[in-house]
DNA sequence: CAATGTGAACGTGTTCACAGCA
DNA sequence: TGCTGTGAACACGTTCACATTG
């Protein structure tokens, strides 16, 4: 049951089991299938017992998995028990964007913190928050328990904000620039990078 | 060289080369090793070459490849020589943050109608845009050449707004919806689910 | 009897190591 | 000599199939 040999992307499928719990929950639901939870993600039933085996037998033969259980079980396994304080650095249009975003504050992901690296920014007000200096970071990590780090800033400063992140003590960072970050080892990166997306779709549209 | 025995991971990768060639090029390089652009993507250059390999011989042996050719080729490979005219169905908070996005048109990806379900969005303004509503879908696929829809409604409407749109023919959605779509065969998907990354993300920085 | 949990089989993707060529 | 291109070896992830059990 050590994390390090759970392969990463089982942790990636995680939350999509909490997902389709949450929703067959709303329906009613008590006790569920792998079959049933395959159906609404469109996979295999073997995958999702294969991938929850990694962390224990939570399921009973013949009858399915206590949906209360094994929900409170994933969530445990995530971490997703506590709130989880982030800060944004970058409060352009895209970081404005990001701290409306009303997706982050159910799910236990709340922004504490705005910060800048321009001068210009700094100090203005965005939202409920005042626009902090670059310099004041090590104050959300050590006195707001901040360890994630949200990033939408410009591509060409991303890895200089991404290593005064890390520098101070973040240990997750959700990228939204377009760039393929640096980090040390034992930092979590995510890239939210919808480009990316598109290009990699276009090469199954073309020529039809 | 068909392109259905290309592994899709190697897909998603194409445009990060094409990021880092493009980065190198502003740098005035012009002949590039495998070596080199797996120093900007943090990737070893074996593979590197191997996803190259897929598509055919660019380089040559002893120097490295052109760099120029190397990107229009992959430029070609991911059918980015065109631009991809996009429909945005959901003119919600989100929606008009994609629509303020000024990250999409310079890559090729234009917005060019935006569509909403509910009828007190259908016939407001939203930046340039009159939003229509979706019966009209037809319209921007076959009149103005769309082929990519971007959903940006909330999770409940989300597999109906992409069922009519496949069914209206568009080829590829990006879905920015919390959920799992279902598709059917030949409609590309790619999801945009920031939550996700943080809840898989958490896994690693519990206890510590 | 129905559905879990899991070794074993399979398939896919990555890395190695080197032959081949500029 | 240096770097590509690539079979072969390897590692990793998925699927199968079945023994197990409430």
């Amino acid at each position: 049951m050590q994390s390090s040999e759970v392969p990463e992307v089982v942790v990636l499928r995680l939350p999509l089991y909490i997902r389709a719990l949450l929703q067959l929950q709303r329906e009613g639901v008590e006790v569920v299938s792998s079959q049933q939870i395959g159906e609404r993600l469109h996979m295999t039933p073997a995958q999702i017992r294969k991938d929850l085996s990694y962390f224990g037998k939570f399921g009973k033969q013949g009858r399915g998995y206590c949906l209360r259980v094994l929900l409170d079980e994933l969530r445990d396994i995530l971490g997703l028990t506590t709130d989880w304080p982030a800060c944004l650095v970058g409060v352009g249009r895209l970081g404005r964007a990001i701290i409306n975003y009303t997706g982050f504050a159910p799910e236990g992901f709340t922004i504490v913190a705005a910060f800048d690296s321009s001068d210009d920014q700094v100090g203005t007000s965005v939202g409920e928050f005042t626009v902090r200096p670059m310099r004041e970071l090590a104050d959300a990590v050590n006195n707001m328990g901040v360890s994630i780090g949200i990033v939408a800033v410009p591509s060409e400063q991303a890895q200089t904000v991404i290593d005064q992140l890390v520098d101070n003590g973040i240990k997750g960072i959700l990228n939204y620039a377009p760039i393929a970050p640096y980090v040390p080892e034992g930092i979590v990166v995510r890239n939210i990078d919808p480009v990316l997306s598109l290009q990699s779709m276009t090469f199954y549209l073309k020529d039809r």
